[in-house]
DNA sequence: TTTCCTTTGTGTACGCTGTATCGAGCGGAT
DNA sequence: ATCCGCTCGATACAGCGTACACAAAGGAAA
């Protein structure tokens, strides 16, 4: 019998590989994928590319991945899995450490904020962990289930907002060999220009020419995040 | 002299089209785009689907567009264009407006919540203005310029993350030809009591059993909304 | 009117992608 | 010794974005 395809991905992988021996396996699938990924970005994952780097004919992976999309969700995983959860904080700290910590995975693979919208929704191991992290930490404060689930996915949609642009700019950053912000923005400055000179946008141009965080990002990111938590310590009536 | 390339879309737009009677135009092209993409999702844009569309050559739209990232972002525009901006509101109801009113345009072209990473940085006269619109919102309240911005970028990382997860699942749910959120949940069970069989997500497990507002996206939209909201005024009030 | 130049759209082609399919080889159970 | 099932290789196909050279068409100048 062939592998079964139509079962859970995560089911497929736990039943025990069927002989130890062979040349692949999901690890080093994923390993390998995941490298070429942070060294080389999202788009230079290919079936051919992945294949090569594992030494090994184009449609070889397909026996453990049943194509591209397992692939990212596997790669997903993979990366997930060496995510620390907090333990033992009250319900904000382990909410501010979940996100905090959210974001500097997706610093160190900056791949993982443009997923495209299917992998997205993969629901990993180590993403499912993620969100149980944040339910109970949501727990036995007098909230409702609905409310609790509302409240992670608020925080895990900011996070992701925030990181998919970020990383955006990053992407197009190192696409054009910029490597500071100021160069960012000198490289943009004709579109800028050209936007200003159309006088539509005065609190705009008073932002550009007056604002001094342009590039903190870290500092950016806490603003948000910390609106967000302010306001469902309001809900939480803390 | 041929078309230059290397200014700006926006202001290359601007020139006035050399002669008014050609066949094809950028707004032709946007008005063809778009409703491929609302029809058929983001995934149906292909330059010769575009071209078979505008019934002319496959090259011909590189007439008009650099490439397809150009032609993303005249779609981007081209729908931001409709957008609704509020008026004479204060801060708290703009933002609440803003946010809304791209809730419903990506809704209605659910592809906007899809695009790679490159497009959604494009800075196009439709998303400067909501950005000058929330901008003005804020201005006067005695924040620094930094604060207005990390405002509005969070507001706008919520956005984009809530949608951008809505979008996903609605993509997979009329792939998958799935018309409710009872069907989705049907689909999806086997992989479901797989992680709940593992014993690790018991906060998670009871959500599932309990719940009664897991198709409300509206009402989760505006949960993590308003608590943002409610976050910023607390920074407002000191 | 004839000529010519610029713009606009056509045709063809290349290298790349994801992946279906078929066949070869090998290891372990019978 | 035989067979079977799994692993991996080779080949192939349709589709993608787009580079490039050419044809038609319209206005300006002669």
């Amino acid at each position: 019998m062939a592998t079964d395809r139509s079962a859970p991905l995560w089911e497929r992988l736990e039943r025990p590989a069927p002989v130890p021996r062979q040349t692949l396996s999901p690890q080093r699938i994923a390993m390998a994928a995941v490298a070429v990924a942070d060294a080389e970005g999202l788009e230079a994952i290919t079936m051919r590319r992945l294949a090569t780097e594992l030494g090994v004919a184009p449609m070889a992976p397909y026996r453990y991945v049943s194509g591209k999309d397992d692939l990212l969700e596997l790669m997903v995983e993979h990366v997930y899995a060496g995510m620390r959860l907090p333990g033992g904080l009250g319900w904000r700290e382990s909410l501010h450490a979940l996100a905090v910590g959210t974001r500097e995975l997706m610093l160190e693979h900056r791949w993982l904020a443009q997923l495209p919208p299917q992998s997205k929704l993969a629901l990993t191991p180590g993403r499912m962990a993620v969100a149980e992290q944040s339910l109970t930490a949501l727990d036995g404060l007098g909230l409702d289930p609905d409310t609790m689930m509302g409240i992670f996915r608020s925080v895990d949609a900011y996070v992701q907002g925030a990181m998919s642009y970020d990383s955006a700019v990053d992407a197009f950053m190192s696409e054009q060999s910029l490597s500071s912000g100021d160069e960012l923005r000198t490289e943009l400055a004709p579109l800028m220009a050209w936007h200003m000179r159309t006088g539509h946008y005065p609190t705009y141009q008073h932002y550009l020419s007056t604002a001094t965080r342009k590039d903190d990002r870290r500092w950016q990111f806490d603003l948000g995040l910390n609106c967000l938590l302010d306001g469902i310590a309001v809900r939480l009536n803390m």
